[in-house]
DNA sequence: AGCACGCCGACT
DNA sequence: GTCGGCGTGCTC
């Protein structure tokens, strides 16, 4: 039997399987997805691999052609990977032209290492060492040969390299007196937890307590508490008795109690316990969750896209689907977007469900998402609630994807492979008959036009569930602002309308979709402006820290007094960031209590749930924060809403802009008036016509989406056309300029012989709007598939940037290809 | 990417 | 006779 494998940890070099000999001992145990051992290289090093195929037979070719090796060995008992997923990761590994190593990744759970080292080993016993063999020893290498021995017999290779040489180390080898080997290891990262039994009958050991006086009181003292609790675990009794682990060692060697080690799920703790109230689902959420519920009973495979605007109840639906599937037998995965998964949301699904809920997200420690990927297999853990990696969770079982906020960018993943979660979803709907279901208030316009297309079904909640109105939203143009003589980023009418609120003991949020104090720093005497030593990005200042802080490489620099270019002493600030926000407003109202929501404020883990719940609980009056604060909370006494700058989205450059700006409006009003007090939203903007801000002040999303997706159709944008996007990066600008060029040049001329238009579809090569990023310079290259089957625009792109690599391009420079990117920047 | 192998120069 | 340093080429 053969199969095929993916090798782990390595390069894109052999970014290809590789076919190994299953041993006959074997062939009965091996599964597609066990992680198994295999030798690789001239060395035969152990190398952890990935059954991905089992065949009977390989082509008579190949046998001639390639050495086929046996594997080592199997690793774990059961196979790591199920079949569904090792059919996802090739297609991932095909749609967004990664390496297998690169979509293992996505699936392969934390927690698991395998290390190999090198090891030289006597061939015989000291005493079987003939006196020829002794004679012909040299110094070192006796004393190397004495050091193996001394040393159990094993010395690790690359120390002994280093404390003799390889040269002896080789001439040993040579006279058959020492043999290179290699050795694995492999672990997992779980968590055992020892549990104390008796070993004796509870009449035995209160008859030992009795008559025995030589025990100690300690031990005493666990024997008795284990009469009463047997089968506590140590922790537990160590922390109640005081006792440590001598105690308990020197009862287990008197043979009174028995230690049990089982692996634990590491579970956390939720901080928040929200009372559990019935929920009874209004007569729009009863239409929405009878109509998917009739489509799973009917094995409709169709995603569903559910459009409700703000506080309409969506997550009700969501919880109430999930309780249907479980009661069918089958999982679900419910993904949130990063900055909303809170305590609050993780409160709200394990009430409902207990302790079968896991949560998974990015912050976990290793071992964490190890116990999740393991309960999942056990079948512990049936509803998960996590962010997009969440996604590739292995159940095998699984009913239902629900995907909360589906506009959100945090859905496309910036780091390798690139992929968008929702076509993952999408992929697991057509292939697994999963039922998908995505919601949204801002639902992004690309899948809204799918499901006007029929490609999903269309479901609305248009009502909020309080019955209330959404709040009224007035625009505060910021021209005649300035014109009336207030050149302060507060208009007056925001901050009358604050202090009504204050006054009236409710609580105000302010939103501003950039953190720091100000944008750019700029020297008034001689102009210089402040900008990263790596990118070509001017310098956020963080007045609170003193610094220039670049929001791209994280740089770092301390802001001088004086310009060090010319001296002078009035270095100013362009622009606002929340950081001024909260000053400002701290002046006007310096009787309440602000706080500031952002990165900044909440790098250390706990912070965020501390200032929403300080928030909630009305320690503060005012919240000021960038667009983590616009995701799912419940604020209830938040009656005013203010938008600090639209303009600041607005101006963003990137075809996504309009949208971004309407969706962040729309979400950032509906934290108003969520309780039964009304809400009101003040808009502040110098583009009080532009469509974006107009339909969202006019909670038109269907206004708003007629007038983008033109646009989107009349400059060949994402949905009417797939984007590849090319960038080269390196720390030599003309190199990455050349082979940007050699690459277009490459690709015009096979597309040219193929006839297909080139003027339309490739834009560039040009230098990237951010030009250089941590020390390398940027070329981008747009491509679009205006009459071009995507499969062979990529498998062209495929050809240049792996088949021909070599031929082509530079070593020194990176290539990053990526489909539909979230940004062109 | 590792890893091995082979060739070269340098030092004792 | 010993030893380290690179450059090169391959991986079932």
């Amino acid at each position: 039997m053969y199969i095929d494998v993916i090798l782990r940890n390595r390069g894109k070099f052999s970014d290809m399987l590789f076919t190994y000999k299953v041993p006959s001992f074997l062939e009965k145990d091996i599964e597609m997805g066990h992680r198994i051992s295999v030798p690789f290289g001239n060395s035969n090093k152990p190398i952890e691999a990935i059954v991905v195929e089992k065949k009977n037979d390989i082509m008579a070719d190949d046998i001639s052609k390639i050495k086929i090796k046996e594997i080592i060995d199997i690793i774990d008992e059961k196979p790591l990977l199920n079949r569904d997923s090792i059919e996802m990761l090739l297609w991932i590994r095909n749609r967004y032209m990664c390496t297998y190593n690169d979509a293992l990744n996505l699936f392969y759970p934390k927690g698991y290492s395998y290390t190999s080292r090198k090891i030289i080993s006597p061939v015989k016993s000291i005493s079987e060492l003939t006196i020829d063999e002794e004679s012909s020893l040299s110094n070192k290498e006796r004393k190397i040969l004495n050091e193996v021995y001394l040393n159990n017999d094993e010395l690790q290779y690359d120390v002994a390299v280093e404390n003799f040489s390889n040269y002896s180390i080789m001439k040993l080898k040579e006279k058959g007196l020492l043999k290179i080997s290699w050795v694995y290891k492999e672990s997992k990262n779980e968590k055992f937890v020892k549990y104390l039994y008796l070993e004796k009958s509870v009449d035995f050991i209160k008859d030992f307590i009795d008559n025995n006086k030589k025990i100690g009181p300690k031990q005493r003292e666990v024997l008795e508490f284990l009469i009463q609790n047997d089968g506590t675990d140590f922790q537990t009794i160590s922390e109640l008795l005081e006792v440590t682990n001598v105690t308990i060692k020197s009862l287990e060697n008197k043979g009174l109690i028995k230690i049990d080690e089982e692996s634990i799920f590491r579970k956390n703790k939720s901080i928040y316990v929200t009372q559990q109230s019935e929920v009874v689902l209004n007569d729009e959420q009863k239409n929405v969750y009878n109509s998917i519920k009739q489509g799973i009973e009917d094995g409709n495979s169709k995603p569903y896209l559910i459009y409700g605007v703000t506080g309409s109840g969506k997550t009700e639906v969501y919880l109430e689907l999930i309780n249907y599937v479980l009661n069918q037998g089958m999982d679900s995965i419910f993904l949130v977007p990063e900055i909303a998964l809170t305590p609050q949301t993780i409160a709200r699904v394990k009430n409902k469900f207990g302790n079968i809920v896991g949560v998974y997200h990015s912050q976990l420690s290793e071992g964490e998402k190890h116990d999740i990927f393991r309960e999942i297999k056990n079948g512990n853990i049936r509803v998960v609630i996590g962010t997009r990696s969440a996604i590739f969770l292995p159940f095998d079982t699984l009913g239902l994807v629900i995907i909360d906020e589906e506009h959100d960018s945090s859905y496309k993943s910036e780091k390798t492979p690139k992929y968008d979660t929702i076509e993952i979803a999408r992929y697991m709907a057509f292939k697994r008959n999963n039922t998908v279901i995505l919601g949204s208030a801002t639902p992004s316009v690309a899948d809204y036009k799918l499901a006007l297309d029929g490609e999903y079904k269309l479901l609305k909640l248009l009502n909020r569930a309080n019955s209330m109105n959404m709040p009224e939203i007035e625009v505060v143009d910021m021209r005649e602002e300035l014109h009336r003589g207030n050149p302060s980023p507060i208009s007056k009418k925001l901050l009358s309308e604050i202090s009504k609120t204050l006054h009236e003991k409710n609580q105000v949020i302010l939103f501003l979709n950039k953190r720091g104090y100000a944008n750019v720093m700029t020297c008034k005497d001689c102009g210089k402006v402040f900008k990263c030593k790596n990118c070509d990005i001017s310098l956020t200042n963080h007045k609170h820290d003193g610094k220039g802080i670049c929001h791209y490489c994280g740089y770092e620099e301390k802001i001088p007094d004086v310009c060090p270019g010319c001296g002078g002493n009035h270095i100013s600030n362009i622009g606002i960031g929340t950081e001024k926000v909260e000053e400002i407003i701290s002046n006007y109202f310096p009787n309440n209590k602000v706080i500031r929501l952002d990165k900044d404020t909440t790098k250390k883990k706990g912070k965020l749930e501390s200032i929403l719940s300080k928030f909630n609980k009305g320690d503060a009056d005012i919240l000021v924060g960038t667009q983590m604060l616009s995701k799912g909370h419940d604020f209830e006494n938040v009656t005013l809403v203010g938008i600090i700058s639209a303009d600041m989205m607005l101006n963003y450059p990137d075809y996504k802009s309009f949208e971004t700006t309407f969706q962040l409006i729309t979400q950032v009003s509906g934290r108003a008036g969520r309780s039964e007090k009304e809400g009101k939203v003040i808009l502040q903007t110098y583009n009080t016509e532009n469509f974006a801000i107009t339909n969202a002040v006019n909670y038109d999303y269907i206004g708003f989406y007629n007038e983008e997706i033109n646009l989107r159709k009349a400059f060949g944008y994402e949905p009417f056309n797939n984007i590849l996007r090319i960038v080269f990066s390196g720390k030599n600008l003309n190199m990455v300029k050349n082979n940007a060029f050699k690459f277009s040049e490459t690709i015009k001329y096979l597309m040219d012989e193929k006839n297909y238009s080139i003027d339309k579809n490739i834009l560039g090569p040009n230098e990237c709007s951010i030009r250089m990023i941590k020390d390398k310079y940027r070329w981008q290259i747009i491509i679009k598939d205006y009459g071009i089957d995507i499969k062979y625009l990529k498998s062209m792109v495929k050809f240049i940037c792996i088949t021909k690599y070599n031929d082509i391009f530079d070593k020194e420079v990176e290539i990053n290809i990526e489909l539909n990117p979230n940004s062109f920047i």
